[in-house]
RNA sequence: GCCCGCGUAGCUCAGUGGAUAGAGCAACGGUUUUCUAAACCGUCGGUCGCAGGUUCGAUCCCUGCCGCGGGCACCA
């Protein structure tokens, strides 16, 4: 049930024939921004009284004269200048938490249109160690596809994986002037990872002028070079290397519990660079200059290269390639690119491009969206680039000390009838839950200062706070007797005391918070919901009897308990973060 | 130089054209014979960078300024 939209439509209704813009104003009903003024409000009659030319507070009397509410709210309360303040009727959120308790969506419907959105996201370079640059573009990508699946739009995943790239022209040099044979054959992933970063260690480091005229990158460009170019060792070199690089790659995705439908990298695309760029050029869209080719957007900017100087082309290209590629393939309503905001000229001059180039349109294509988010910065403050090479933290580092630290709080804290043979998945599960949720929490256009102790935390606004909750949710229900088939879920609720109706409420709030969350593309609004309910879950817990409640609230409030973890597990489930039974 | 983003409590960060700007951490104090104390309750803490403007109402929108970060032709 979505109480905004249900809101809004008894206001639209209200308003339709007699105020101006209604649609408008109806959107003025939100979250009530104080508890004590109810659960939701109006804000309407504030500007449709100037608009009208009438006090505010009459507007608001001649609102409530038409909207229907008597079936489901109290009688509404204008307040302060215009204020129309809302708050349900216990009888109606009683009636909503059981369709809930008898729904296996928990009562949260579809979207009426569903569309198809192509999702990029993650795109790591393989032959590169995985590190905590790749962690933010993985966790919001996979939490994003969730989102929108469960709400009923079809989702198709792709991860864009660079693995035609000058990385791979510096294996191809490791492999010629540093290799280990012997560690090939044992361990060719470690090998390869092994070699990746020898290499770079020779590099000149520092700004692009010193880095010039490095005859090892000049080498590793030149293997970079033959391998485009179709040389047969350098090309069965790569075959050999891609099992190996995908392997590593697939580990961390298994672990984080990240999933895609489809794998298709810059390689996949490489047979259809040279009619795109044949095309723009015959289209007149791209033009030669200085050697290469580029797309001029602005007269005075600086263009997008599509070819280089030396014939190579350039991930813009690749990228039109792929933007083609899906439209054909896939027939998407939206492709979203869950990409470090540093790259948004990029996708501007990419999407303006594609319309150029007629794949995109008002009418025609899909939307183009380049969902962007913040740096990942070190302790200094400054971005950590992927560029330099520099040691950054490794990922499977990063989730092991996660893992590790959430084992120790495991045993300080553990309860008497918690496993100890579930230590290792425990630990697991709390650890790596910390990292995701300590990404997701944040606005994700905002910087992250990456912070070992931030991301370790298991304090406050984290993942094992919820999984907590959901442990003592389960705890209750275990102690009860009240498994899945013995559980009345028809049994009819009451809610007694404020800390039980604000639990029903924030119940009850889920669908329009995932909506919120799906479609401003903001996986932080749902942890910001999850941390809510969870807080007043807790609350409730500490006030409010269960298992000693008397007859008459006992089968109610193992309801609310039932309804509580399911909508944490749910909850926690599109954000990629797992629950426990036990904890 | 041009473009993009950011500036909110000691620290890390939410937040919205609406009522008295919130949370976590830190600090301080309290709560356990009772369903998991990884918990709960409370106290302390603010010129929302500065100055104008639009508005019935601005931390939010607009303009200027200051500060910080990022991007801007052959890396992706």
């Amino acid at each position: 049930m979505n109480l905004l939209e249900l809101l809004r439509g008894r206001f639209f209704k209200a308003l339709e024939g007699w105020a101006p813009d209604p649609l408008t104003a109806s959107a003025l009903v939100k979250p009530a921004t104080d508890a004590k003024f109810g659960d939701y409000q109006a804000n309407a009659a504030m500007s449709l009284g100037k608009a009208m030319g009438k006090p505010p507070r009459q507007v608001a009397e001649e609102i409530l004269a038409k909207l229907k509410w008597d079936d489901i709210l109290e009688k509404p309360e204008i307040a302060g200048p215009g204020f129309i303040n809302l708050k349900f009727r216990n009888e109606y959120l009683q009636g909503q938490l059981t369709v809930a308790a008898n729904d296996d969506r928990i009562g949260i419907a579809g979207v009426s249109r569903p569309g198809r959105f192509v999702i990029d996201f993650s795109g790591p370079n393989v032959a590169k160690p995985m590190h905590v640059g790749h962690l933010r573009s993985t966790i919001l990508g996979e939490s994003l596809a969730r989102l929108h699946r469960f709400l009923g739009h079809m989702v198709i995943t792709d991860n864009h994986l660079g693995d035609w790239g000058t990385q791979f022209g510096i294996l191809l040099y490791g492999y010629r002037n540093q290799l280990d044979a012997e560690n090939l054959k044992k361990n060719p992933v470690a090998e390869l990872a092994r070699l990746y970063v020898e290499v770079r260690k020779g590099f000149k480091s520092g700004t692009d002028e010193e880095a010039e005229g490095d005859p090892v990158q000049d080498a590793c460009r030149l293997e970079t070079v033959k391998l485009h170019q179709g040389d047969k060792e350098n090309l069965a070199l790569w075959k050999q290397f891609m099992p190996f690089c995908l392997e590593e790659i697939d580990a961390v995705y298994q672990r984080l519990d990240v999933h895609f439908d489809h794998t298709l990298g810059e390689s996949h695309y490489q047979p259809m660079l040279a009619k795109v760029v044949a095309d723009l050029l015959g289209q007149g869209i791209a033009r030669e200059s200085q050697g290469a080719i580029g797309i001029f957007l602005t007269e005075e900017g600086t263009p997008a290269l599509i070819r280089k100087r030396d014939g190579a082309y350039t991930y813009t290209t690749t990228d039109l390639a792929t933007i083609d590629y899906r439209i054909r393939e896939f027939n998407p309503t939206d492709i979203l690119y869950v990409v470090d905001s540093r790259q948004h000229l990029h996708f501007q001059n990419l999407f303006e491009t594609a319309r150029r180039w007629g794949r995109t349109g008002p009418e025609n294509g899909p939307r183009l969206v380049h969902v962007p988010f913040g740096s990942v910065l070190g302790a200094d403050r400054k971005p950590i680039k992927t560029r330099d090479g520099k040691a950054v933290a490794n990922l499977d580092q990063l989730l092991d000390e996660a893992v590790r630290l959430a084992g120790e709080i495991f045993d300080a804290n553990r309860a008497e009838d918690a496993e100890p043979e579930n230590r290792a998945m425990v630990a697991e599960t709390v650890g790596i839950g910390a990292v995701k949720y300590a990404d997701l929490c944040q606005n994700r256009t905002t910087d992250y200062v990456f912070s070992w102790e931030k991301m370790l935390a298991m304090d406050g606004n984290t993942a094992a706070y919820m999984q907590y909750a959901y442990a003592r949710c389960q705890s209750i229900l275990r102690k009860a007797g009240a498994g899945p088939d013995t559980l009345d879920t028809k049994a009819s609720i009451h809610l007694a005391t404020a800390e039980e109706r604000n639990l029903a409420i924030q119940i009850l709030r889920m669908e329009e918070i995932l909506v919120a969350s799906a479609s401003e593309l903001r996986p932080n609004i749902l942890t910001g919901y999850l941390w809510d309910l969870a807080k007043s879950y807790s609350s409730f817990f500490q006030n409010c009897p269960v298992i000693k409640a008397p007859p008459t609230l006992l089968p109610s409030r193992l309801l609310l308990c039932h309804l509580v973890a399911r909508c944490l597990k749910l909850g926690l489930e599109l954000l990629g973060i797992k629950v426990i039974e036990r904890m």
